[in-house]
DNA sequence: TCTGGGGTCCTAGGACCC
DNA sequence: TCTGGGGTCCTAGGACCC
């Protein structure tokens, strides 16, 4: 190819405020009020034989829990992603919290994703509100596609969503979230120097909290110091491959191709308790716990079609401590006995001295549950 | 009464083999 | 007996993302 490789056209999608624009669509009485969506599954809004609809507000919320996602208006009000709930209730205290509903949300998921891959099917899932598009074979503007793709996903959901377009999935990803919500951002390598360089090095997917802090240290801030900064100073701080991903992230530089159809590589189940639970004093329901999650991943992995060999456990203690451990198999296996039992030996490898606020069960090393063989051959000794 | 749950990728050391 | 690399697998932890 004498013009050397074809100009590639990335678009990367993302819903506007995804879980709580869904919820406003079963709860339509509440649009334009601070919503937030998180914490325990108990706060399902009622109504009153008189049609009056009741909701808990944050400031009525004890216990445990985190923001998932918040209104433009709750998010006005201080109430982000990833704050605990009674943290918020502080600036925020009469926001109205409804519990996540995470069925509603999958079915929303397939619905927009099935409307634009009805446009363009070229399609990497990034989860259950993003996705990136190459949009390289298709011949009209990117003007057109972007409003063609964003009127699709409005008629299948009734939800609006925030798109770039850009040669590549770096560049696509920053601007997407640059016009939101409902907007539509074409971005091209000579646009890289006035409208990516001003932004904070954070916005780089791939540069975060520490990173950004590290780099702070440095004198960097934004995307464009970063581009400037001498190659020396951030490979003797990152370490040579890093530094070189910096810089060619700084620049607008991503070759990455989108992958229609990644494999799964690990399946796991993890759960925050109500309260710490204490090694021994509350060994029953640890224990009751415990069983419930290597079910539930077993029944993951039969449901997927998968079997894997390496089984891990995770704890968190009371301190926030994180230890994992893990054990392989001989054979992969999707059996919830022989999971509880490599994942017990795992729990005899960590000293319990703390009391325990998270457990988590995982198996990776996966591969499909069609490719094993027979377990009589498998289990011939020879 | 800080800090969810489901993932991916990277690093680094040790075992083990050639 | 000392001294090699290279490659792969396993395990543990951590950064990061949605």
């Amino acid at each position: 190819m004498l013009d050397g490789a074809p100009r590639r056209r990335i678009a990367h999608l993302d819903m506007d405020a995804f879980y709580a624009s869904v919820e406003l669509t079963k709860y339509p009485q509440l649009r334009g009020q601070p919503v937030v969506i998180g914490g325990r599954r108990d706060a399902v809004p009622r109504q009153d034989a008189d049609g009056t609809w009741h909701y808990m507000r944050l400031r009525d919320y004890v216990g445990r829990g985190v923001i998932t996602t918040a209104t433009y208006e709750a998010r006005a009000l201080g109430a982000r992603s990833a704050l605990g709930i009674m943290k918020a209730a502080q600036t925020a205290p009469d926001a109205i919290l409804l519990p996540v509903d995470f069925e509603s949300y999958r079915r929303y998921s397939r619905l927009f994703k099935a409307a634009v891959a009805n446009i363009a099917p070229a399609i990497e899932d990034r989860g259950i509100d993003e996705i990136y598009i190459d949009l390289s074979a298709h011949e009209d503007s990117s003007d057109v596609l972007g409003r063609r793709i964003k009127a699709a996903v409005r008629n299948a959901t009734g939800l609006s969503c925030s798109i770039a377009i850009a040669p590549n999935k770096l560049l696509a990803k920053i601007g997407s979230d640059l016009d939101k919500p409902d907007g539509l951002t074409l971005l091209s390598m000579a646009d890289v120097p006035t409208r990516i360089w001003p932004l904070a090095v954070s916005k780089i997917n791939g540069i975060g909290p520490k990173a950004t802090t590290r780099l702070g240290t440095l004198g960097i801030q934004t995307i464009g110091e970063l581009a400037e900064a001498a190659p020396e100073v951030l490979q003797r701080e990152f370490g040579l491959g890093y530094a070189r991903w910096l810089i060619d992230a700084a620049h607008g530089r991503d070759e990455r191709a989108i992958d229609t159809d990644p494999e799964t590589k690990s399946v796991s189940r993890e759960t925050t308790f109500e309260r710490d639970l204490h090694p021994q004093g509350d060994r029953a329901e640890l224990s009751a716990i415990f069983d419930t999650l290597c079910q539930q991943v077993a029944g993951d992995l039969a449901r997927k079609g998968l079997i894997g060999r390496t089984i891990g456990i995770k704890l968190r203690f009371d301190d926030f401590r994180t230890v994992t451990r893990d054990h392989s198999l001989e054979l992969p296996t999707a059996d919830p006995v022989l999971i509880r039992r490599a994942a017990i030996q795992c729990l005899r490898r960590i000293d319990l001295d703390r009391r325990l606020r998270l457990l988590g069960v995982r198996v990776a090393n996966l591969q499909s549950g069609a490719d094993r063989p027979p377990i009589a051959q498998a289990a011939l000794p020879f």
